[in-house]
DNA sequence: CGGCCGCTTGAACCCAATCAAAATTCGTGG
DNA sequence: CCACGAATTTTGATTGGGTTCAAGCGGCCG
């Protein structure tokens, strides 16, 4: 699933079907840093991420680069165009995934649900795609930031006492990429939230949320 | 198909397979300015634009307007999330669709060839949305406007004896809402093509591109 | 001919990028 | 365990590209 906030309400973590589960062909792990493919290898399978985290990237012929979304246990990726990766596939932390047979995506023949779960994932992934041109395309760095947050939070969030916490294993740079802003506004976007008491860092990747009205708030500029 | 500038190569309008025209169950007319759906609406039908061209935008809160994407003769349209459509649908000129039952997607039963056709106009809707991406999260305005002509140029170009010439049926405003941008900056940018000698413009809506290796590099910044 | 709407042009401003440097974290080896 | 160096994050000062605000232009239709 891609994290983007949406407009209308939250999208939930597919639950990891039963029936997929029974249909994977085999696992995959990687560890943090390592690649899982790169854009342009062909695809031979799809993959849903069961634990851990991946990133998504593009790369413009300059060098500048395009996080394009970022995997947490339940998405699915790997969708292929022209039977080529899209983008290019890396460990946040150490994941582990279970993987699919292409057929299974382009002809369900002999595992319908599994065909019919892929294609729902497609579809979501088309959807939160679009979340993520509102981003893009209509608001403004804090905005963003703060989008950002609500959708982690809405993803990996862990309720505590005094608040929701999350845990963001990419760095600033990877939320900058993703968000199209550079590191500094990201980081200085973050200080604002903290200021204002919505936000505390325990270190610079886990986030406690304190109020997530205000936070929610500050996605869609209804400022103050 | 997405009004994108691809990194790779031009992505060209899928032919009207035969195989799916003798599926379609039906054929839809609007004329210019009516809407064929909503954001919201129950999905009862995918929609192939035959001709003409159509508009796809979704609405924050606040009235922010974006432009999803603009549809193209060949392009698929309607793919649902949760069963609903994600964006509104209005037509640009006069356009002829033609439409297929949403279960024609969902469950290809009795019809593969329609089923199989329909799953890769999403997968190339994903691919699509990736290219529109970069535009959005790494361009800047001159490039955006650059990127939108060369891909308008692939899709709907015709060949005359002093380049090759397109008419865009949108206005500045769509066309700013596409590509995340104000219409006096997308016009500024026409300007600056037009006295650079890349363009001439022989009304706001019909572009002749007349040096079109020059407008592909002002699309990646390789700037003069 | 006149009014309206969309497009273009101009000037001032502002948000985020850029450039630069300090602070903090993290890994490595003594 | 601490010291050091590298990398990441944060902070600060300045710049610049795109927005905003405002006004002119031009085509189209009554």
């Amino acid at each position: 699933m891609y994290v983007t906030t949406s407009t209308n309400h939250a999208r939930f973590t597919p639950p990891i079907s039963e029936e997929i589960e029974s249909h994977a062909i085999g696992a995959a792990r990687i560890h943090e840093g390592e690649c899982l493919y790169y854009e342009g290898d062909e695809v031979e399978r799809l993959y849903q991420v069961l634990t851990g985290a991946v990133r998504l990237t593009r790369l413009l012929e300059d060098g500048r680069r395009q996080v394009i979304a970022f995997g947490f246990p339940g998405d699915i990726i790997g969708f292929p165009n022209d039977g080529l990766h899209q983008a290019d596939c890396d460990a946040l932390t150490d994941t582990k995934l279970k993987s699919f047979r292409r057929s299974a995506l382009e002809n369900g023949e002999g595992e319908p649900a599994l065909h019919f779960a892929l294609l729902q994932a497609a579809l979501r992934e088309i959807h939160a795609m679009q979340e993520h041109f509102m981003m893009l395309g209509l608001k403004c760095s804090d905005e963003r930031v703060a989008s950002f947050l609500v959708t982690m939070l809405e993803r990996c969030g862990e309720t505590t006492n005094v608040g929701r916490r999350v845990f963001l294993p990419m760095s600033r740079l990877d939320i900058a990429d993703f968000l199209g802003l550079t590191v500094e506004t990201v980081s200085r976007c973050f200080t604002a939230l903290r200021r204002s008491g919505i936000i505390s860092l325990k270190n610079s990747q886990t986030v406690l949320v304190r109020d997530e009205a205000a936070l929610a708030a500050k996605a869609l500029k209804e400022h103050d």
